[in-house]
DNA sequence: TTTTGTGAACGTGTTCACAGCG
DNA sequence: CGCTGTGAACACGTTCACAAAA
């Protein structure tokens, strides 16, 4: 199996979505380029990052929507549940913590922690908020991701408690790149960048514009 | 002026951070190693970013802090201040209405519709959410900006909205790709990706792994 | 004929390495 | 000597174009 590039595990992801709707939709059969019209990617694109794991197409026919789409779930890991620990019991923690989408995937938030005593205790959904301080008392292994929506000044110290508790994979929501061990994964999510990126877009002569990019 | 890439952009916001920081630290002067170091950018990096847009630093000694923070500054356009309408009052929307870390950076949300009669006419910090069917009626110009944060459904109808009352940037929390002109552009953060390849990557194995990448 | 799978060509972004200047 | 600015080399990702298969 060759190296995967970063872009091709994020189209994956994009597949995978719009099988899931081609599923729904209720067809047998997908072409590359149906399959990846509906996000912007070009045809030549889908086939040569699916042919980075496998032959799954038929030539002349396309792919078959269902075995494609239960290949792609096992190359992403999607095959199983994560058990996520989310920090940070503010709008952007308690945002995750409503939103079921997540669980459809194999995301279950299965812990919130906070700081404030104020916060500890409340009920979100399912879960009670529970105090950080506990965090480095877990059992490695209780979760295997965690998610950092905590203000920035506590971001590091919590993406250590984090490692400390066994997590593998970090999302991070705090504007800062977080020094964590090789063998953590990090993905941060910086809407500061977003909006300036947005911003220096529109500051740009109009005339020289590119073709529209989306990450997507 | 060259042409600017996508990851150019993005590094200069990491910069422009980074810049801030150095300040508020009483330093005059920075090298390249020293500003990329904090992101994890490499020094000829940071210098080839740099010179697309000029020749901000003295040989032998670095850069000008205050100097080079107001040139970013203005290369990203945060010389002015930006309104943005953010679309959806739910755990999201309030999330962006009540963090102040962007109009910090020159980003005021003016304004925050839904389409819940239940959520219409509540306050949130300033502003009291409006009814998203008046949005049709605003005067072109009144936001520069719009952050759709909704339920996936109704994404692609409220992108028209915002397309209609004359924004040119869109910041999208909906993970689904958006149909606007190409006039206008569209920043997608879209944490299933993120949730995604982060099992991706807890999935292979372990001796295989790479250089830990962070989006930043 | 349709559509995949893929090497080869291409383009773009990153790193190297050093000349140039302070 | 230190550090920037930058062409040249390199690495990587995307697109092309076509043989192979249905």
């Amino acid at each position: 199996m060759p190296r995967i590039s970063e872009p091709t595990v994020r189209r994956l992801s994009q597949y995978y979505r719009v099988l899931r709707e081609v599923e729904a939709e209720g067809r047998r059969l997908v072409s590359s380029h149906r399959l990846g019209e509906r996000e912007g990617i070009t045809s030549a694109q889908v086939r040569k990052d699916l042919s980075m794991f496998g032959s799954f197409g038929r030539r002349g026919l396309g792919y078959n929507v269902a075995h494609l789409r239960a290949e792609i779930c096992a190359i992403l890991g999607l095959d199983r549940r994560w058990r996520v620990a989310v920090v940070g019991a503010g709008h952007i923690g308690s945002a995750l913590v409503a939103y079921r989408g997540f669980a459809e995937l194999g995301f279950d938030i299965v812990a919130i922690y906070d700081r404030d005593p104020d916060r500890i205790g409340r009920r979100l959904g399912e879960l009670e908020v529970e105090d950080v301080g506990v965090l480095p008392r877990v059992a490695p292994g209780t979760y295997d991701m965690g998610v950092i929506a905590t203000p920035l000044r506590a971001a590091q110290d919590v993406a250590d408690l984090l490692v400390a508790a066994g997590v593998r994979g970090i999302l991070n929501f705090a504007p800062r790149v977080l020094q964590v061990p090789e063998s953590v994964t990090v993905r941060t999510m910086d809407m500061a960048v977003e909006f300036e990126s947005l911003s220096f877009e529109l500051s740009r002569d109009r005339s020289r514009r590119r073709r529209n990019r989306d990450g997507a």
